[in-house]
DNA sequence: GATAGGGATAGGTGCAGACATAAAGCAAGG
DNA sequence: CCTTGCTTTATGTCTGCACCTATCCCTATC
């Protein structure tokens, strides 16, 4: 038939409204026409115009408010997202072959620390594993895990000498709620022993907690080799 | 009139869905009925369904592919999202007193491990400057900062004594791409001088630069004061 | 002048229907 | 057996419409 317009998508109004957001036409601070005008000036649904500038919002350039209108941030929210694949996939996807070492398993009462942060009773008991994650034989993150052994007795039934308690947690226990930190520390005595570090060298740490309703999982603190970095592009 | 029945919205289709993964009746890797069976089952309409299963999807606990239908993810993608407000804010938040000083300006030619990094031609200058953020006069976060001098002749007009470059950039630059890296590190000389720390201390640091299209605009090592962590909770 | 009430307005979300598009899977042909 | 191409189908997206709700802001009142 005839040419047909092109139907306008919530792309095109998305990347056209960040256009005019970085090359200043709509300066920081200043109020966006409202929805309908920019439907009208798009010439598409209200609704379209409406995921162009939630989405935006989203990634934290503008400010919606009802009655408000929408408004360009005056300091567009930075914020950085990192992917956290299963250490196992991470090394596979470098080409390197994955090995997986469980160094220590044992049962415990939940340190005060561990108590504190995880919410637990008095006279918990936890499973502690420490184990070493390899790539074509390098060291590359030492794992070092509780995981409250109340809320997961299932968890004493795993020998661990196979599969990670990271890979098996996640097929088996579902959460709720995660801390996640990163830090940097000094390495300590296991760090020193099977990361290859010199006591006191810089580690990259990552440390995560998960809940499932209140109740705290599972404890982790993520050592990775030297010279490891997270990084995410945007 | 009489009552009406309550509109299902996404928030509780997505709640139900996702209640139904978590417990297992949708274990990880099955198959979820097509968007029109649950809008039918949840008595609402296809695109709240939709928007239901998109959100589930960017949130990483969905698979979703054209024909193929929605799947539970084998393994829940991990991701981590980091809000890094403007140093200022962060600290004016936490109630102390915010102070800036700048420590060093200085015109180079662009050193080849910048050069490289930012895609810049041979023989560019850049603007340096190494700058201290106090929170009520303790030192907080050391920024080690390089600008594209060709990019931004206006950079030359600033004297950043009394507003950091970060800041400055942020209201009169825009940005098309970014990468940021976290990262641990021995403390170096100038991170003892500014920051406090002895030499070879695990310093954390992050490291951003950014890129409008295609041409590098800046890099900055942000090194933080002794025990800081990033953290996150979702 | 301070405050409580009441439009008017902008975004938030819902619905039903339509077409677009990717891709799985079957079928025809080599 | 392998490749190519078609059909089918689930998701992706858009359109218009409607109603809800938070809020700004103006006005009436104390």
């Amino acid at each position: 038939m005839f040419a047909v317009t092109e139907a306008i998508g919530f792309r095109e109004v998305k990347a056209e409204i960040l256009r005019r957001i970085t090359q200043g036409i709509w300066p920081p601070g200043s109020l966006l026409p409202g929805e309908l005008a920019l439907a009208e000036e798009f010439a598409c649904a209200r609704a379209t115009v409406n995921r162009a500038l939630r989405e935006l919002d989203e990634a934290g350039l503008l400010d919606r408010k009802r009655k408000a209108g929408t408004r360009v941030r005056l300091a567009p929210l930075r914020q950085a997202r990192f992917e956290m694949p299963i250490v196992r996939l991470e090394i596979e996807r470098t080409g390197a072959r994955y090995r997986y070492v469980l160094i220590k398993k044992e049962l415990l009462p939940a340190p005060d620390w561990l108590a504190a942060r995880l919410h637990l009773g008095q006279g918990s008991t936890a499973l502690h594993l420490l184990c070493l994650h390899l790539a074509d034989g390098q060291p590359w993150q030492l794992e070092d895990r509780w995981i409250n052994a109340q809320a997961l007795p299932q968890v004493l039934d795993q020998d661990f000498h196979h599969e990670g308690p990271n890979e098996w947690l996640i097929r088996a226990v579902p959460y709720s709620e995660v801390e996640v930190s990163f830090l940097a520390a000094a390495a300590a005595a296991e760090e020193v022993t099977h990361l290859g570090f010199d006591p006191g060298d810089p580690v990259f740490r990552v440390e995560r907690m998960t809940w499932w309703q209140s109740v705290g999982i599972t404890h982790v603190t993520l050592s990775h080799r030297r010279g490891h970095r997270m990084t995410t592009r945007y």
